[in-house]
DNA sequence: GTCTATATGTTGATAGAC
DNA sequence: GTCTATCAACATATAGAC
């Protein structure tokens, strides 16, 4: 048993704060937000978090994207040895998760934070996503007759993330069916393409 | 000629205010901004616009709309009738453009302005946007084999749209290449698949 | 750990002069 | 059309009591 670093009301401003950052991004919440929800006054976050919103935020992107990557290689795991239902497990484990909301993040979050804060947010992000994903298609692409295609790894990661991200975009009325079955064709698509 | 509905000055503050929502969002950009852009003090702006930010920045997502879908039903039109030269055409001019950063737009600025203007913008966004779309994808699933497939027309317009969107979002360590190369890679395996 | 009190800055918005 | 003056509301942040 590891000694712990912190109390459970810094734990808790964690939990909190990680709840409505990801909900309506950096900008939208408030220090008082946080405190409210945590039955505090929003100037006793400045005793766990000494340098003020950026850091928290920081804190909280951080540890939220460990738990993306621990969640979705633990997925991937557990799907067994065939790549398509590896690929599947993620896109589901990834759809199940507290929408992520990369768009948001690194078009309008990362861009109100320190440039310091921002790059390294921003290499944790991709790290954490398109890694774990890029073994996938490593192993795929692998027996591909094209020998250009069989180097796209990690574009094709960068798709697929693109794609899961997209479909919580997409209005209802463009959804026909359940989010199971817009898997299943987006990943139809990507495997097969448009023509067979 | 028609009789135009708005003075100079006024079609001014649009251009601006377009340029700089574009770039960093609504809630990012305050109106002070603006005005300090345009030469003015802020408080000049709601002679133009009475309601405040919110009338301004649904004025100007309008017709930014507005832009987008004549810009790319002129691009795929000139095109030709080949749906592959069509779809590399709409590909080429949405990264030409002002990147429209549509994921920050609908999980960000849409949720701090009011329903009423949200829901209308939503509307518009995706009607401009991924009906041109459709009409190739239409033609491109009509000889397909698969019966399902066909029909999925709106889906795989919504897929295209974030693959694009998504090419903005990659960092450059994982863009191999050139952006041209990057889109023909995109196109290569949504037509194709990945296998092929 | 949390509080009160307070500083300091920014924002969207209104009224009325020119 | 643009200005000045002014506002209320809200933001992040600091200092120090309990």
């Amino acid at each position: 048993m590891e000694q712990p670093t912190h109390t459970e009301a810094h734990e808790r401003v964690i939990i909190v704060a990680d709840q409505l950052f990801a909900e309506r991004g950096y900008q939208a919440v408030t220090l008082r937000d946080i405190a409210q929800h945590l039955g505090i006054r929003h100037t006793s976050l400045y005793y766990h978090f000494p340098r003020g919103k950026e850091e928290l935020f920081v804190e909280v992107t951080k540890r939220r994207m460990q738990s993306y990557r621990a969640g979705l290689e633990q997925a991937i795991q557990q799907a067994g040895s065939d790549w398509m239902a590896q690929l599947r497990a993620a896109a589901f484990w990834l759809l199940e998760q507290p929408t992520m909301h990369l768009g948001r993040m690194l078009q309008s979050d990362m861009h109100v934070i320190s440039d310091e804060a921002s790059e390294q947010l921003r290499r944790i992000v991709f790290t954490s996503l398109l890694q774990p994903l890029e073994g996938i298609f490593r192993v795929a692409l692998a027996t591909n007759a094209d020998p250009t295609k069989r180097q796209r790894g990690a574009t094709i990661a960068g798709m697929f993330l693109s794609l899961i991200e997209g479909i919580e975009n997409l209005p209802p009325s463009y959804v026909a069916g359940s989010k199971q079955e817009l898997v299943d064709t987006v990943l139809d698509i990507l495997i097969n393409g448009i023509r067979n």
